[in-house]
DNA sequence: GGGACGATTGAA
DNA sequence: TCAATCGTCCCA
């Protein structure tokens, strides 16, 4: 089943870790549809949080943050990757989870190729698209794993906080 | 308008 | 260890 509205709308330190275990479904314009278990996501606050794109304040590229949970944000870095992000929470708060990895395809650049994301994704509504969706995973008793984010050794004790979520075989 | 750099990856 | 590669953001 596919995940509705409601899930998305809460905090996103409560989300983060209830993705895990979640499948992510894609279909591509062939026609193909591939669903893949999330392994691994990172937690990014409002603005008070200094890892996150939301730090300086809304911006053209990330002010979908702003809007309510559900929605697809992506960006694009390095001059080559589109990292693949969900927003969360109520409209007006920042919020977004990256997700790195799936099943089979490890890393952020990585999964954002699988995906095969560019602009057009940008503020995709998950509830409803048609090319890309999540939907409920097994019931298990998952193991995660929590550990500091990557890649933010610029936002001093923000760093150090343990908003990466692993799912633990 | 200019310059620095990034929520990364793969190759050397 | 470092190049690839370019959009975004800060500052002037």
């Amino acid at each position: 089943m596919r995940i509705g509205k409601d899930f998305y709308q809460k905090d996103v330190l409560e989300i983060a870790p209830l993705l895990l275990g979640k499948f992510l479904v894609r279909r591509f314009e062939d026609g193909r549809l591939e669903k893949r278990k999330i392994t691994e996501v990172e937690a990014y606050g409002g603005q008070e949080d200094l890892a996150s794109h939301a730090r300086f304040g809304k911006t053209l590229r990330n002010k979908v943050m702003w809007e309510r949970g559900g929605l697809v944000y992506v960006y694009f870095v390095y001059g080559m990757y589109w990292m693949f992000n969900i927003t969360t929470g109520k409209r007006g708060k920042p919020q977004a989870v990256l997700v790195r990895s799936v099943e089979g395809v490890e890393g952020p650049g990585r999964l954002g190729k699988w995906l095969a994301l560019d602009k057009s994704f940008y503020g995709e509504d998950l509830t409803k698209s048609n090319r890309i969706w999540l939907e409920d995973g097994e019931l298990e008793n998952f193991k995660i794993k929590k550990l500091e984010r990557v890649g933010v050794a610029y936002s001093g004790s923000w760093a150090k906080k343990k908003w990466r979520f692993i799912l633990e075989k």
